[in-house]
This record gives C-alpha cells, sequence and structure tokens, in this order.
RNA sequence: GUGAGUGUAGUUCAAUUGGUUAGAGCACUGGAUUGUGGUUCCAGAUGUUGGGGGUUCAAGUCCCCUCACUCACCCCA
C-alpha cells in the first residue's frame, strides 16, 4: 500500500531540503541583524482567538481554517497567520512590561484550506517579524528596510514597494462611511460580491479585481485624504523617512490588507518579474496598534510584515538558488580501501568529528572510485586510507576542488589543523 | 467553492491519421582503469502508459467514469 501526500503539503528531501534550510538560515541571520530575536508559537491555537483578531468576516477565518475538535469539545485550529498567536503569547506571559520594546521574529507552517496554486499552498511557511509597543514612525520604516535586506540577501532584484495608510480607530470609520455611501450611489456597477461587501467591508472593494468595480474604485475617495491629523503626520513622516533612505516606493491607495486588525500604515513587497504567476505578494505586512487590546491586552502599538518563503524561494534568481542548493559541503570524506583500512578510517572519522570537523565515510564498499565519486558532491576535502597509508602511519590529503593531494601523519589532531586550515582560505 | 489543462522509466520528455516487441537524455549499476572523483567511451537494468470501464481486428493515442497534479478565478504570504 503506497501512500500519497495530502494535497497543498509538499516534502523536502535532496536538493529542496538543503534549499529550504539554506534559505532559512540565511533569513535568520538578516533579521536578527536587524535587532529581531526568535520566538516561536504553537501550530495549534484557540479558534476564537482568530475570529477576534483577524477579523469573521474575512476569508481567512471565514473559510481557510483548519478546524479541530477536541474530545471535549473545544474547538482548536492549526494556525493561519503568526501575528495573533504571538501577541497572544506576549499578553499571556506578560512578555512586554511598561514601555519597553520588543523585537521578535518567526519562521512557521501555516495552514490556510485554500485550493494550491503556484506560489500558495495549504501548509506552507512563513516567515515575519513584529515591532511590539512602539508607535514611533521609523519603526514602520525599518521594517521596510529588513525588508529591502532580505530580498538583496538573496538577489532579488525585480520588485516593487506599494504603500498606503488606512487610518485608525478614529478616522476610519469616517471613511468607510463616505465609501460606502459613494459605493452605494454606483452600486449597480459593481459585482455581485462586492454590493454584499458594500455592508460588510466597504474597503474590500477597493480591492476587488473585477474590472468594473476597478473602475468605479477608482473614482471613490482615498483614505489618505480623509486621515486625521494623527495619521496623517504619522504617514508624512513615515514617507518623509523612506524618501530621506532614498527607498523607492509608491503609493498605492488600493492597499487594504486582508486581515482586519491592521491600522495606519500598510505595505507590500511585489514581485514584478514572472517567478510568481498570480500570486505576486512577496511581503506584506503593516502597523497593527489596536491588536493587544482587542485580545485584552495593555495599550500596545505594534507593527510587523511577513513573507512567504516558497514565494521567496521561486523568486530568487535561478543562479543564486543552484548556488544556495549546493551549500551543504562537509569538511571531509575518508575514503578507505585495501585491507583492514576500513577500522581505521573509522576511527579517524570518530576522532574527526569529536574535534569539530564535518566527516563522512562510507562503509558499504571499500571500492576507491565509488567513495571518491561521491565525496566530490558532497566534501571539499577527501582523506584517503590505503594499504600504503596505514603501513606509513600517515593518510592522503586530497583537495576535490583543485586535486592536489598532500602526505599527512597519522595523527587526528594534526589531521583536524590540516583540514581547518583548508577551512579557513 | 468555480473554471481550464495535464497524467508515459527515479526524473525531463518522445512515440506518424489508432498499427507489430512503448523510445531517448539525465540519473542509476557494471566495465574500459584491481591506488584516485566531477570530462570521455562501452554495456546493462527500469514501465500495470495514474486507475477502472467502453468502442475497435487493433488503444499510450478515441469515448465515459474516477483519482492525482498543475494553472487561473477568489483570497492571501
Amino acid at each position: 500500500m503506497q501512500f500519497e501526500r495530502v494535497k497543498g503539503t509538499y516534502d523536502m528531501l535532496g536538493k529542496h531540503a538543503v534549499l529550504f534550510k539554506n534559505v532559512t538560515d540565511k533569513l535568520k541571520i538578516t533579521m536578527e541583524g536587524y535587532g529581531f530575536s526568535y520566538a516561536q508559537t504553537a501550530v495549534l491555537q484557540p479558534m476564537e482567538m482568530f475570529k477576534r483578531a483577524v477579523g469573521n468576516e474575512t476569508d481567512i477565518v471565514n473559510k481557510e481554517m483548519f478546524e479541530i475538535k477536541s474530545k471535549s469539545g473545544k474547538e482548536y485550529v492549526l494556525k493561519p497567520e503568526e501575528t495573533a498567536p504571538l501577541m497572544r503569547s506576549v499578553i499571556e506571559s506578560n512578555f512586554v512590561q511598561g514601555l519597553e520594546v520588543k523585537k521578535l521574529y518567526y519562521i512557521t507552517p501555516l495552514f490556510r484550506h485554500e485550493r494550491p496554486q503556484k506560489g500558495r499552498f495549504r501548509e506552507f511557511y512563513q516567515y515575519g517579524v513584529e515591532t511590539l509597543n512602539s508607535s514611533d514612525f521609523r519603526r514602520d520604516c525599518e521594517l521596510i528596510m529588513l525588508g529591502e535586506g532580505i530580498l538583496k540577501a538573496f538577489e532579488i532584484k525585480k520588485y516593487k514597494i506599494e504603500i498606503n495608510s488606512i487610518g485608525c480607530r478614529t478616522c476610519r470609520p469616517e471613511y468607510t462611511a463616505k465609501l460606502k455611501k459613494y459605493f452605494s450611489e454606483k452600486s449597480s456597477g459593481l459585482c455581485k460580491q462586492c454590493r454584499v461587501r458594500l455592508d460588510s467591508n466597504p474597503l474590500r472593494v477597493l480591492d476587488c479585481k473585477e474590472s468594473a468595480c476597478k473602475i468605479v474604485a477608482s473614482g471613490a475617495p482615498k483614505m489618505i485624504d480623509s486621515l486625521c491629523e494623527e495619521c496623517k503626520t504619522d504617514f508624512e513622516r513615515v514617507k518623509g523617512c523612506l524618501d530621506e533612505f532614498k527607498i523607492d516606493y509608491t503609493l498605492n491607495p488600493m492597499i487594504v490588507r486582508g486581515l482586519d486588525y491592521y491600522t495606519k500604515t500598510v505595505f507590500e513587497f511585489i514581485e514584478t518579474g514572472d517567478a510568481l504567476g498570480s500570486q505576486s505578494t512577496l511581503i506584506g505586512g503593516g502597523r497593527y496598534d489596536m491588536l493587544s487590546k482587542e485580545l485584552g491586552g495593555q495599550d500596545m502599538p505594534s507593527c510587523g510584515f511577513a513573507g512567504g518563503i516558497e514565494r521567496l524561494i521561486l523568486s530568487i534568481p535561478e543562479n543564486i538558488r543552484k548556488t544556495i542548493e549546493s551549500e551543504n559541503v562537509i569538511d571531509a570524506f575518508i575514503v578507505h580501501f585495501g585491507k583492514e583500512t576500513a577500522k581505521a578510517a573509522f576511527s579517524l572519522t570518530e576522532s574527526l568529528r569529536q574535534r569539530s570537523i564535518r566527516a563522512e565515510i562510507l562503509f558499504e564498499t571499500d571500492k576507491i572510485k565509488k567513495q571518491l565519486s561521491l565525496a566530490s558532491g558532497k566534501a571539499r576535502l577527501a582523506v584517503i586510507i590505503g594499504e600504503e597509508e596505514i603501513k606509513d602511519k600517515t593518510v592522503l590529503i586530497k583537495n576535490l576542488a583543485d586535486q592536489k593531494q598532500e602526505k599527512i601523519e597519522f595523527n587526528a589532531d594534526k589531521i583536524a589543523e590540516y583540514i581547518k586550515g583548508v577551512k579557513d582560505v
């Protein structure tokens, strides 16, 4: 009996696994470089939390959650996004106290029950960061800089940054009222779905892809014209800061995040090549000043972003991707052949491993060709032990890149030292 | 949830209007080369043509069902 993988999931073996591992390693280094520290929450989360935080009317909670009912009747979900669980955890443990600012990053699997497509899976990975307890506009900019830093780290150049402000508790209701009025007057020009949205969430009409709706939406009042004083000055400051750092962005009054907790600054990094098909959002984020209170915590203005790892990987230029997926070299492959050499080779392998040398050995054959051929794909150096070497108490160390080889005394410390010397070059 | 497309060896793909024993590259195994890999040469192994049913003298090819995958809509990372 053979079994197939679950729809919308994927396994990682071989090169794919190496690629994923090296990409996430690189992401961690970049995010840590901007002062964020690692955080992790459970995959299983309380269902109600997402309804509250993300919004009951959003597609994510409305139709995309994997729901699990415990034997006692409690309702859990496989988390569909990370900001809410992280915020829940922070509140629950009083992780942020007083005026302190915490910066966290994560790399986590998420689950959404959607039809799979290019750059879209049911079980997928997101990396992301959250800057907690700061309303400083420079935090918004810092996020965008990090976003650029990440794409730069992978040499992704075909992208654009779009920003918008969607206001706060004070000015958004006023704006949505205006919008509702405008769209109601033109409702005949809207698609069926948008006529429904009109009542539940008129902001989403702006985001509709129907060409008729787009036309109507293009004439709609814009949020940035309706911002309150505070939101307006904040947005001006964010833009000013981006300008100062010469960050290239465009204003897109149509950006509306699909999660209800966002306020003020929102932004997207959009892939502009053809790597992603129609799922072109590489990174999406913004400010969510009200989320903490919404989840029962203290007032904690915060901002963050998330990016899909599958989409990131798809966007990496092919030559860079190939380099990243071959970065799995071990230091030394121990090659043995002839009588009584395997034993010595095994014990040398273990000695080297204990001296922090990444070493590998093949027991299953004593053919030198097979071993060297395997070594050349995995290691930079081959440590060769034959009958002669056993007699001489030496080993041959061969550089698999330039074919040069050298005779060294059979002494684990000396061999380890030699290998480390080569490693540093 | 809706629509379209595709299923052939481990993998990428061939196979004339339906026509004999379904082929090739890469990968794999062995050898040329019993002490030297990534280049070369030679040889070898590999298939329920996704599964089931039907039409036909004859089906990888046509029809129906089913399963899987892919892409797009929707939405998002």
